[in-house]
DNA sequence: AGGGTGACAGCGT
DNA sequence: TACGCTGCCACCC
């Protein structure tokens, strides 16, 4: 890297440093402000199950959400992903912005579904692996909600946040995790159908009809067939 | 039977 | 390229 390049990032970095300072309201300095972060994105700060995260938003809607030691090192991830900088919202828009955010965040109706699960609706049922790789990669964790992809066998499985954290994600929404790992597929004989544990119709299904099942082979070998809401994988 | 483990296919980055 | 938030099967207890 030359020494302009040097330069230029340097500068960059000291206005994307400026840029994601608040404002005051009625700083005189605000024409400054205004032209400095004209063409930026807006940054602000969210609480979540996770604590505490970072939210950068352009006019597309929200790009990056996610934990950071500071202001600064978060706008910098952003400007080296998106070639953005990133100044504080402060104005009500994004006041309002923030508390849909928050309020997405705390989630509504939970579907969790397995790797494979989401591989086969993609179109590539072999790819549970790069599933999981793209779910490494979600640039906006809770948003797209990539800790409610669990395992085959309806074990959690890894998380970016951390496995343990996934637990408690799922679990502070409600899913029955412990019970989940244990028999991730539920049939009834009065329908002669299997659902994932966490499909709604599988919720209807009354305790003494309940038929509990480790995989999805397994429940089909026992006559059953998939849940046309839900439509868990079956091997083959 | 069913829980644990390790090898490996497989996909996309 | 080598690697990774996986799935599956063989092989053990």
């Amino acid at each position: 890297m030359s020494y302009e390049e040097r330069s230029q990032e340097r500068v960059v970095d000291l206005l994307a440093e400026a840029a994601s300072r608040p404002t005051p309201s009625g700083d005189p300095d605000e024409f400054v402000e205004r032209v400095l972060t004209r063409g930026t994105d807006r940054l602000f700060t969210c609480d979540s199950p996770l604590g505490e995260l970072y939210v950068g938003v352009s006019q597309t809607g929200v790009r990056l959400v996610g934990k950071a030691t500071s202001p600064e090192e978060f706008v910098r991830r952003y400007r080296e992903r998106f070639d953005r900088l990133l100044s504080w919202g402060t104005d009500e828009s994004t006041r309002r912005l923030a508390e849909r955010v928050a309020a997405a965040l705390a989630g509504e109706k939970v579907e969790v579904r397995p790797y494979a699960w989401v591989a086969r609706e993609a179109g590539s049922p072999r790819a549970s692996r790069a599933v999981g790789t793209a779910m490494a990669n979600n640039p906006v964790p809770l948003l797209v909600p990539c800790h409610r992809v669990v395992k085959n066998d309806g074990t959690t499985g890894q998380y970016a946040f951390g496995s343990e954290e996934k637990v408690g994600l799922l679990e502070g929404e409600g899913v029955p995790v412990e019970e989940l790992a244990g028999s991730p597929y539920l049939a009834t004989p009065t329908t002669g159908i299997f659902c994932h544990a966490t499909c709604p119709n599988a919720r209807r299904i009354k305790p003494e009809n309940r038929r509990r099942f480790r995989s999805a082979e397994a429940a089909a070998n026992a006559g059953y067939r998939p849940c046309k809401a839900c439509r868990p994988v079956v091997a083959g």
